[in-house]
DNA sequence: TGGACGATCCCCT
DNA sequence: GGGGATCGTCCAT
């Protein structure tokens, strides 16, 4: 599988959102592959109220208006991190939210990721073979899973140990779409998309 | 300089 | 299904 071209990333926004469900979100952490398969996303567009660069560029966006293909990462809450693919031409600040992954590769070390401060009394190797859903079944479980924090805000997905690759993949039971989720401004838009059935999407 | 708020998660009921 | 945790960002004083 090869490395999705820049190309790719600067189509317009909603086509990169549909077509990245199936994609692997690749991080290499500490020398080894986490890979996951993108299975939920949400579209945020340029004059769209919910997005973050719906009032212009500052200092926080700013990466949203880059060239499409780096990650966008956030931190909110006080305490989570979410992360976007930047999609269009530099200055155009749009973006896709990446929702959830179903985990592929390097799940004993995303269940060290994510859990590493709780006690777990299941076997680590055990665990990998049936992960809990709760491992990547939303934007800041995942960013924990693949320890994706401030540091990472900027990466060129086209170049460096964060990447996404073309992957082969068609979903029997189709594609959904939906409100986004937890916002409040331009919820009538239905700018989300899921992999449907699958077990790691989020709600 | 301060206050309101948030593209969430977890635990409790 | 509801509330608390927790803090960076932005805008209004």
């Amino acid at each position: 599988m090869k490395k999705l071209p820049r190309s790719f990333y600067l189509r317009p926004t909603l086509q990169v959102a549909r077509d990245l469900l199936g994609k692997h979100l690749v991080r290499v952490y500490k020398g080894k592959k986490l890979i996951g398969r993108i299975v939920e996303t949400e579209a945020y567009c340029e004059n769209d109220a919910a997005s973050h660069a719906f009032r212009g560029r500052t200092n926080r966006n700013d990466v949203m208006f880059s060239k499409g293909g780096h990650l966008y990462v956030y931190f909110t809450y006080g305490m989570h991190f979410c992360a976007n693919v930047v999609t269009r031409e530099e200055g155009t600040g749009e973006a896709v939210l990446i929702r959830a992954i179903e985990p592929l590769e390097g799940i004993g070390l995303m269940m060290r990721n994510r859990f590493q401060s709780q006690a777990r009394p299941t076997a680590t190797s055990l665990a990998a073979l049936h992960p809990p859903t709760n491992l990547t079944n939303g934007p800041a479980k995942l960013c924990q899973a693949l320890r994706l924090h401030r540091e990472q805000n900027g990466t060129d997905l086209l170049d460096g140990e964060i990447y996404i690759l073309d992957a082969p993949y068609f979903p029997t039971a189709g594609v959904g779409t939906s409100r986004r989720t937890g916002i409040v401004k331009a919820k009538e838009k239905k700018w989300r998309f899921f992999v449907k059935g699958n077990r790691w999407v989020s709600r």
